[in-house]
DNA sequence: ACAAATACTATTTTT
DNA sequence: TAGTATTTGT
């Protein structure tokens, strides 16, 4: 077996690597970026340097003589991965991008579509992403007469949900509904029943979810000829924001490096903010155990904000009962204070917010470098109209996605069946959109083209009776172009020609709209070469705009405000910071929050909303609020901001100017 | 089979 | 409030 041999001892010739690793980084980012071999737990704060440090320790290692095809960068997102091996190319030229980079979701895509053989997928399985898994478990429920229940079952989003939580932590589903859904304790046996019906549907027909793809993979290792191949295939493994993994990824990564032991993890407790769908913070702290001889390493300087926001920050988080490990310093200078602007209602702090911008504007501050963060994507609501009154562009990330729009997915689910005819899902939702079918046609066709591995050549040939027959005639046709088609941008074209007649008739009012998501999505679509990259980039990337999209402002090159919701902010940075509605209730959020663990998850929450802010940070909500049922109630604000010394909180009263 | 009208309920964050 | 399940009418 071939062994690299790499030194990572600082005495050896620093000559030999072209960047002067000891100038550009402080001593712990430095020891991080230079120490190659072994288990790494690298805890870095917010805004220390983190992404600076990983793209430091890819250059290195390339500048060390490591291949870069052998390096392995998991990162929450592609665009992280990517930004970051840019800048290792910048730093060190040649061929960063052969780093193989990207999510765990998306690295378990890849591998499976080359080595999921033994766990039974062909190459040519489909992602189900969240809605889909949804339109299953619907279906499978009307098949198992579970809607015809005395007693109401849950609906589709909390079965999905369920069973997903089930896959994430691990835990057997009467186990999670006895301690975490004791109120849905009386359907288990039909949950149980439709859990392994919906199992046994996906794997019947090549269809996989978010969570199969980790259960896949994972299995897939359990094979040791195939870890030891990828073993060797990567021999150095970098996760970042390894606080938010749960079970099944710190699983991967072990089996993944149990060849060698070359693996680096990074995060930061204090940022955890996934628990909600399984992430583990325990993970981070078990590591050293998981890969004995684990070197730590804490980066706890701060190079982002000034003091006063760093003030803050360290008092929100330093009320948690549970204490974190590390305390940010800057070497920043002074600067201002955080304010906490209390308004009378909504309008008017959009009213203030959107002033606000227009000022910093005036004094110079690029709009690219302003941000308004929330806890949930419906609090901009109002926040947009305002924007948009005063032609103030923007883009707004999180929240409802453009693939997940109706007429989006339509689309998609044409093209779907041709790529996996046994797509019963996407069948099912293409049949209903013709006249004269309904659930129970549908049902017919597809117990008659099921297991064809040319599905439309069946329908051409027997379309059925009545006026259905010519519609079902017209898709069989359709479907066998796109099959015949080369390109995928062909394929949607002609799925387009066929489909804007159909999306007249179904949204008659609003079709316009729809029509130019499509020409978007067209446009998209033109990019790829292979359909079956672009059907798994819109399962596992989705083009991160919100549906509404960039409202059209005046065009300068001064960029756009970024809308995000915190979550979605993660990682990033802006000048200027606003963070709306920092009430209690609406933020922590209340709603499903029962134990102090997810109060903890929302406290968290607040400190990576305020650690995003380089220089200003304003924080506002307004006293009166409407409250479903309740009508006007008077909103508290945020317990995580409450009775803060004024010096480091300057509360700030809006004087009326009418 | 389907469309329209009505009743109801749970209400976040994302790969 | 909106999205969905159910009921009623064609």
């Amino acid at each position: 077996m071939k062994r690299y041999t790499l030194r990572s001892d600082p005495r050896r010739a620093e000559t030999q690597f072209r960047i002067a690793y000891a100038d550009e980084l402080n001593p712990q980012q430095l020891a991080a970026a230079t120490t190659l071999d072994g288990p790494v737990l690298v805890i870095a704060g917010a805004g220390s340097g983190k992404t600076r440090t990983l793209v430091y320790r890819v250059a290195r290692l390339v500048e060390a003589g490591v291949p870069a095809g052998t390096i392995l960068l998991l990162t929450f997102t592609r665009k992280a991965a990517q930004e970051m091996l840019r800048r290792a190319t910048a730093l060190v030229g040649g061929d960063c991008a052969q780093v193989a980079g990207g999510t765990f979701h998306s690295f378990a895509h890849l591998t499976l579509r080359r080595h999921g053989q033994g766990v039974g997928l062909s190459r040519d399985f489909t992602i189900l992403d969240r809605g889909d898994s949804e339109d299953v478990i619907n279906l499978l429920r009307g098949e198992l007469g579970l809607d015809r229940k005395e007693r109401r079952f849950p609906r589709k989003q909390a079965v999905a949900s369920l069973f997903s939580m089930a896959v994430n932590c691990q835990t057997p589903l009467a186990e999670l509904v006895a301690d975490a859904y004791p109120h849905l304790e009386e359907h288990l046996d039909a949950l149980s029943a439709l859990h392994a019906r919906y199992v046994e549907f996906k794997s019947s027909r090549q269809l996989v979810d978010y969570d199969d793809l980790l259960v896949k993979l994972h299995a897939a290792l359990a094979d040791e000829g195939l870890a030891e191949r990828l073993g060797q295939r990567y021999r150095y493994v970098m996760v970042d924001e390894y606080q938010d993994t749960n079970r099944l990824q710190a699983e991967i990564v072990r089996r993944l490096a149990h060849a060698h032991d070359n693996v680096m993890v990074v995060g930061d407790d204090a940022q955890s903010i996934y628990a909600f769908r399984g992430a583990e913070i325990r993970n981070i702290m078990e590591f050293p155990q998981l890969f004995p001889g684990t070197r730590i390493i804490t980066l706890d300087q701060n190079y982002r904000s000034t003091q006063p926001i760093l003030d803050l920050a360290n008092t929100v988080i330093n009320r948690a009962p549970q204490q974190y490990t590390k305390n940010l310093f800057t070497t920043r200078g002074p600067g201002e204070r955080p304010a906490l602007i209390q308004a009378r209602d909504e309008p008017e702090q959009s009213h203030f917010v959107a002033q606000r911008i227009l000022e910093l504007r005036e004094e110079g501050v690029p709009l690219s470098e302003i941000a308004v963060l929330f806890r949930s994507s419906f609090h901009s609501f109002d926040l947009e109209i305002a924007l948009s009154r005063r032609d103030i562009p923007f883009v707004k990330r999180g929240g409802f996605r453009f693939v997940e729009a109706a007429h989006v997915k339509d689309v998609l689910a044409h093209l779907r069946v041709v790529v996996n005819p046994d797509d019963t899902v996407s069948w099912h939702r293409i049949l209903l959109l013709l006249e004269g079918i309904g659930p129970k046609s549908s049902q017919e066709i597809l117990g008659r083209i099921r297991g064809n591995a040319r599905p439309w050549d069946v329908l051409a040939a027997s379309p059925g009776r009545g006026k259905s027959a010519a519609e079902v005639q017209r898709l069989a046709r359709v479907l066998a172009e796109v099959a015949a088609a080369e390109r995928p941008g062909e394929q949607i074209g002609r799925i387009l020609t066929y489909y804007e007649p159909v999306l007249r008739r179904v949204h008659p009012e609003d079709y316009p709209k729809r029509e130019r998501d499509l020409e978007q999505f067209a446009t998209i679509a033109e990019r790829y070469r292979s359909t079956t990259s672009l059907l798994a980039d819109m399962a596992l990337e989705p083009p991160t705009d919100s549906i509404a999209g960039v409202l059209a402002g005046d065009g300068d090159d001064e960029g756009v405000v970024t809308l995000s919701t915190v979550h979605s902010a993660k990682g990033l940075e802006w000048h200027t910071v606003f963070v709306l509605w920092v009430a209690d209730g609406r933020f922590p959020s209340t709603y499903g929050a029962r134990d102090d663990d997810d109060i903890e998850e929302e406290r968290r929450l607040m400190y990576v909303a305020v650690t995003r802010a380089k220089d200003l940070l304003y924080l506002t909500y307004p006293i009166e609020a409407y409250d479903r049922g309740l009508g006007l109630v008077i909103a508290k604000t945020s317990r995580f901001l409450e009775d803060i010394d004024e010096d480091v909180l300057e509360p700030v009263a809006l004087v009326d100017e009418a």
